[in-house]
DNA sequence: AGCACGCCGACT
DNA sequence: GTCGGCGTGCTC
């Protein structure tokens, strides 16, 4: 509806996925009229020389001397994108400053970004027709079409059940439909659901907590912190059961790893709806099926990894994050957004609440939760009689270390599996050794993609000491024989990987399973279950990465070992504390956990560290306020805010050349009022000075409050998307930046 | 991002 | 004499 005095909208405008922040504007498609088009509509629109699927952002006038192309076609009657969905990516849009085209696109499942009909959200069932009934008895016993017959005489019956139930179900189906005995007809999607089973009486804490979710009716953010087996899982279970009593729809986000069939089936076991799954194990075909059953407000329930905050929710009533502090929720690449951070934003927009859990929240949503802009519920609790682990600083100084384990650790480790029980030792290096070094003359053997004359980055060497791998880029060879600069066969590998812890324990402890878990060993999306299934309760030794700091449950491990500890406390990255105690506390929480106690020892050069203090004397709690303090103290998030300019180019000097003209755009936007808000620093080589063949270097922007950082973005990016520079290199912006590598 | 246009080296 | 290198510019 144009506004009294404005010229009458004359051309939809069009938001494409192309690298330009603008929209496009378009004449409607043949015989349609402007005014039927609504903002949200998926369209089809000619872009040069070929056809590119976009997303009506509105209507509006013309620009004068511009002649108007006409889009091809809408490929849907309704827009796929409506109200607060719509409204909440504009936000993301203006809050990334990336091309709305490009947002619209991240938020849209791949068969639909690539033009693919809105699919089909029927589930198909079988029934038996009236000659099937009477043709029952003449089908030969004991046969699959007989069998098939007999199950669909108790009534229709769904495909997903008929798969369970019947093997080979679908050949005898295509036999009765021959006969004209059974017929296929189309239902509500997963219309027949298990009934709703009764789970534990909450916990006077879990309870309280419960309460104070469901009187909240109204966009409600909350921080449910609770240590390791506290049972933050059923308080999400009540509030959302809660939510579908309303008739709502709850969204369920969680890490990547924490998605497992388990938590799934315990889910579905309990709410007695379909629970809808969304991750990267789905094909194209069943994510967009998920994400339109959520848009037609048939799926109830979607729990879902980072991409699942952009699932439609027409009747929503609740968004839990689970995990809250876990780093795979904010992307990497494209459009850098954070789940976590969005799924806030929609709560608000939506009205509905916001449940962040964490046994070790990260330092920005606790700092929401001192300011008292978040409720803090708390666990302290862990479920039935379970005590949390002791922990033990072992100091490793001047100790002999065998594959990096003191004589003590590998005593206790001994102790524990006669004792019957399992112990985890974790170490987060792949591999067999970080490095190989020539004793004889120094060399050691580097990434010809990753490295500069300044900085090396060092190959890992793997398969048990026969090939050398790049972590960061994947580049591969095979290990040299001799030195290629000095001809000496005195090769050796450096430092401990989980290969070579591996590679000792199997052989010291060799009457017991020892598993080594990592990237390397789980390929396979069921591979650590698979492996961990096989071992049950056993006595067993577990050598892994971070794959084995949470998921499945494991309820006979009563002793856990940190080798790396040391690794993680002198890191030149800012959050880098934050992330070691949240992984200490996480890998910790898995001892002990049923009725035999657990022990934790992290070996260490660095005993009086004061991240390892605060974490033994007063928990992750004590530890997070003290860093809230420091982190004030030096001027970094959460107190400040942080964009950041990235570029690689091949050259050295491309990367430098753009960021250094435009911070002198930047410079020059933030003359006057923005100058002493906004602080640059840079631009400066990045941590990672090279990576697979680019050269990177990075500008940060530190701003005192989050309008004054947007508002000199706004007024410098178009001038530094017109640098010359910039279509020399590869850059981006971050806007909360996670990892500064 | 694609894709075309455009001006300089090694091949039929 | 052409095929093709990737610099520069545009896409409603």
């Amino acid at each position: 509806m144009p506004a009294p005095g404005s010229t009458p909208p004359t051309c939809l405008q069009v938001a494409l996925p192309v690298p330009v922040p603008r929209l496009f504007d378009y004449l409607p498609p043949e015989g349609q009229s402007l005014t039927a088009i609504q903002a949200g509509q998926r369209i089809r629109v000619p872009f040069g020389n070929r056809e590119l699927l976009g997303v009506v952002a509105g209507t509006g006038a013309a620009e004068p001397g511009v002649e108007l192309r006409r889009a091809h076609a809408l490929p849907d009657a309704e827009p796929v994108f409506t109200g607060e969905l719509l409204e909440s990516l504009r936000w993301l849009t203006r809050y990334t400053h990336a091309p709305a085209g490009e947002v619209f696109a991240t938020a849209l499942p791949a068969s639909l970004r690539a033009g693919g009909p809105l699919p089909d959200t029927h589930a198909w069932a079988w029934l038996l027709t009236e000659a099937g009934i009477t043709g029952l008895a003449g089908l030969r016993r004991n046969t699959r079409p007989r069998r098939l017959a007999e199950l669909l005489e108790g009534g229709p019956c769904d495909e997903d059940r008929l798969e369970r139930e019947l093997d080979g179900w679908r050949g005898a189906a295509r036999s009765l439909a021959r006969r004209g005995f059974a017929e296929r007809i189309a239902t509500p999607a997963f219309a027949h659901a298990p009934a709703p089973q009764p789970g534990p009486l909450p916990s006077a804490e879990q309870q309280a907590a419960i309460t104070a979710i469901a009187a909240a009716d109204s966009f409600s953010p909350a921080l449910l912190e609770g240590v390791t087996g506290s049972g933050k899982t059923e308080v999400y279970l009540h509030a959302i059961a809660d939510c579908l009593a309303r008739g709502r729809q709850a969204l369920v986000l969680v890490p990547e790893i924490g998605l497992t069939p388990q938590t799934l089936a315990r889910f579905r076991a309990r709410l007695g709806v379909p629970v809808h799954a969304l991750h990267s194990g789905l094909t194209d075909n069943e994510r967009a099926r998920v994400w339109t059953a959520a848009w037609r407000g048939e799926a109830r329930v979607i729990v879902g990894t980072r991409s699942a905050v952009f699932t439609p929710l027409p009747d929503a009533g609740l968004i839990v994050v689970d995990e809250e502090h876990d780093g795979s929720y904010k992307q990497q690449d494209g459009i850098r957004y954070h789940a976590r951070d969005f799924a806030l934003v929609r709560g608000k927009a939506l009205g509905v609440p916001v449940l962040l859990g964490s046994a070790t929240p990260s330092l920005e949503t606790l700092h929401n939760a001192l300011a008292g802009r978040f409720a803090h519920l708390r666990l302290r609790r862990r479920a039935g009689e379970a005590r949390p682990p002791a922990v033990r600083i072992l100091d490793v100084r001047k100790r002999p270390l065998q594959a990096g384990l003191a004589p003590e650790t590998l005593e206790m480790i001994g102790a524990a599996l006669r004792d019957g029980g399992q112990v985890l030792v974790f170490k987060n290096r792949r591999g067999y050794a970080p490095v190989l070094l020539c004793h004889d003359c120094g060399w050691s053997a580097q990434c010809p993609r990753c490295s500069t004359p300044a900085q090396g980055t060092p190959l890992t060497v793997h398969a048990g000491g026969g090939k050398l791998v790049c972590h960061h880029c994947g580049h591969r060879q095979t290990r040299p024989l001799a030195c290629p600069d000095c001809a000496s066969l005195a090769l050796q590998p450096q430092g401990i990987g989980t290969e070579r812890l591996e590679e000792l324990l199997a052989e010291r402890f060799a009457d017991w399973p020892v598993l080594r878990i990592d990237r390397g060993t789980t390929q396979r999306r069921d591979g650590l279950a698979k492996l961990l299934d096989e071992l049950g309760d056993r006595p067993g030794v577990l050598v892994g990465t971070q794959i084995l700091a949470k998921g499945h449950d494991l309820p006979n491990l009563t002793r856990v070992v940190v080798v790396g500890v040391d690794e993680g406390l002198f890191s030149s990255d800012f959050r880098a504390g934050e992330k070691l105690a949240q992984l200490l506390v996480q890998v910790a929480g898995r001892a002990g956990r049923a009725q035999r106690p657990g022990e934790v020892w992290w070996q260490t050069h660095h005993p009086d560290h004061r991240l390892l203090h605060d974490l033994i004397n007063g928990g992750y709690d004590t530890f997070a306020r003290d860093e809230l303090v420091q982190r004030a103290a030096a001027g970094f998030p959460p107190s400040t805010y942080l964009a950041m300019l990235r570029a690689e180019a091949q050259q050295v000097d491309t990367a430098g050349a753009f960021l250094r003209a435009a911070k002198a755009i930047l410079h020059e936007a933030g003359a006057g009022a923005m100058q002493a808000a906004v602080q640059l620093h840079g631009p400066v080589t990045a941590p990672m000075a090279r990576r697979a063949g680019l050269y990177r270097m990075q500008l940060v922007l530190s701003a005192s409050t989050r309008p004054v950082l947007h508002a000199l973005l706004d007024a410098a990016l178009p001038a530094i998307h017109a640098l010359p520079e910039a279509r020399r290199t590869r850059w981006s912006l971050d806007v909360d930046p996670v990892d500064l590598y």
